[in-house]
DNA sequence: CATTGATATGAATCCTACG
DNA sequence: ACGTAGGATTCATATCAAT
């Protein structure tokens, strides 16, 4: 069932699958460009944007009609955990992202691949579109779902990323060629898309979906990164194509992959801190100043102006600001050799020992 | 009318204006941003978003009928050659443009703004979300509207200006403050940002409409690019300090204001160039090489290969590209001094000397 | 081999004034 | 409204040939 090509119609097939079996899915359907005629480039040469039959509505209800469908199979495949990405530009995103809230889905961002080398406008008629837009949604309001917040700020360079994607199309040598060179499909994804996409909102060994396979890049970008894949594409010429491509692509072990940035550091409290002796009941906590301020108690909470409260209430109070809470790791120190050390620091030691005896 | 801040509700107000009486409107509707509760920044002080009652909906489905109302007002009194921006987050853009393409606008751009310095996510828990998306539309395809696109070329270095725009949000100095010296409201745009799109998508002297003032933003670029400008606004406040606001703004004369650089050259045809000597009947008009191709005939039609044809078919012809035409002034070249000189640095000299005629 | 220059090309709602 | 003739319009990048 994993890591297949099913040579179909996207509904049909769909509707093949079992509820809640998916983790991710990623769609890039057609886009109802609404182009007729000829472009020629200033120079007189054709443009060949994407003109085929699968793109072709009677109308944009039509559109809305058929997107629903397959946005409503979406929704019943989607374990309660997962997410879907829908791409799309101008011309059907307002379609696509009305339905997906009529459906029931909730947004998490909508973000912009800005193309750093966009086709020009080649008329001078309006802005020069360089870029479209992916929604990333969950099943309903609330859902948990899988966000590698600390992968996707590393994938950035240690900034927190945001909601604007620079790069560049998909040209050259990544591109699909047919027999006679010229390119297989008009409209293939950057492979650099699909593997960020997939690293920060699924998991090692989860099921990626892709309703309209293509060129097959989710399905390399799934396998290189260790998930599972199912695609589905209608057009056998496209399945054919993809099959070879995936043979040449294998699994790229790393921390990406692994989401390891991510991983939950193992859970200690203050209580096991003080029974191994970490810390002391009785001793003070103090501000970074190093001044007395709260009196530890054996069960980890602390002893402030004649009240006991926990660390992170007392944080708010010590600092003195509006929140009711503060991170106490962080704002409460001990005295270790003379000098204020976080509760932070002090817990990294103590983890640290805890994974060196093991 | 014109230059007025109208204090009262959007829909009413609009209703009381004619139709095809505007030329352009921007619109910064409120977002329906479903906030709840309070968000603390990580070092415990409150941050403050949108969190007034004129963004309380009861459902997004209330949203979308709201939305239909004043946009369908929108549509009434666009002329047949305005256009209409629409600013919108994630929350509800995709309602937005929905009901747009339903009620018959037809969409120009989807423009982004990419915000250069925006509010972080402050708990990590998805994408920092740091843009905003604009609509550009008419009222129907095929409708004419205006669209300066060189100053917007201008605008941007000299390169063809595209979708995606980075502005700072507003703060500093731009924001407007109450009495206590708190920002007077919650999202104020950037002024850069409302000059832009006056400047590249109206003429002077045009009237502008904007159904939710709020700051009067919009009006402060319109005067400042001398347009006249109408503004619906509901709070008193806003609508107090708006006017105080646009008394310290006056009308900027500038090439972008005007839009000079989009100013058709005088038209002038070859017939016109040959009767005053610019060009000889029967000399011949060669490529870039220099070799007689094509011999000019005296209605400024051109004999090549035995056949006669207009210059910029023949362009095509002699170029041997696809394309049924090409810009023959560019093309073709005439012998002068012994150098191949293009037709159109031919036409520039001549509508020079006509100028000083002038 | 390095550098330079020519050529190809990418999801595109891609013209407009006049009769 | 519609047809027709005139005329204005492109950027980043990959590839490949030539030097």
């Amino acid at each position: 069932m994993y890591n297949t090509i099913i040579n179909g119609e996207t509904i049909h097939e769909m509707q093949q699958l079992p509820d809640k079996s998916i983790d991710l899915i990623f769609a890039d359907p057609p886009y109802f460009m609404q182009t007729n005629g000829i472009l020629n480039r200033p120079e007189g040469t054709e443009f060949h944007g994407c003109n085929d039959d699968w793109d072709k509505f009677t109308s944009l209800s039509d559109y809305a009609l058929f997107s629903c469908k397959w946005l409503a199979e979406c929704r019943r495949l989607l374990k309660p955990s997962g997410s879907v990405w829908v791409i799309g530009s101008m011309q059907c995103i307002y379609t696509l992202g009305n339905v997906m809230q009529g459906l029931g889905f909730w947004f998490i961002n909508d973000i912009i691949w800005q193309k750093s080398n966009p086709t020009p406008n080649f008329t001078g008629s309006r802005l020069n579109n360089s870029h479209e837009t992916l929604l990333w949604a969950v099943k309903y309001k609330h859902a948990k779902f899988t966000f590698h917040y600390k992968t996707a700020k590393h994938l950035n360079g240690g900034r927190q990323l945001g909601s604007v994607w620079t790069f560049p199309v998909c040209s050259g040598n990544e591109r699909l060629r047919d027999s006679e060179g010229r390119k297989l499909h008009n409209t293939q994804k950057p492979l650099a898309l699909l593997e960020r996409i997939i690293a920060i909102s699924s998991n090692l060994g989860d099921v990626v979906l892709d309703p309209f396979g293509g060129t097959m890049t989710t399905a390399a970008a799934a396998k290189k990164l260790g998930r599972k894949f199912i695609m589905i594409e209608r057009e056998k010429t496209y399945c054919e194509y993809g099959q070879r491509r995936l043979e040449e692509v294998s699994f790229e072990d790393s921390d990406i992959a692994r989401a390891v940035f991510d991983r939950k550091p193992l859970r200690v409290t203050m209580q096991e801190m003080i029974r191994e002796g970490a810390f002391t009941a009785g001793e003070w906590f103090t501000l970074k100043d190093g001044k007395p301020r709260a009196q530890l108690q054996p069960d980890g909470k602390l002893l402030y102006d004649g009240e006991i409260l926990d660390m992170h209430s007392c944080a708010a109070k010590a600092r003195n600001v509006k929140a009711k809470r503060l991170n106490g790791f962080d704002v409460w120190h001990v005295i270790r050799q003379g000098k204020a050390v976080s509760i932070s620091e002090v817990r990294e030691n103590f983890r640290a020992g805890l994974a060196r005896e093991n």
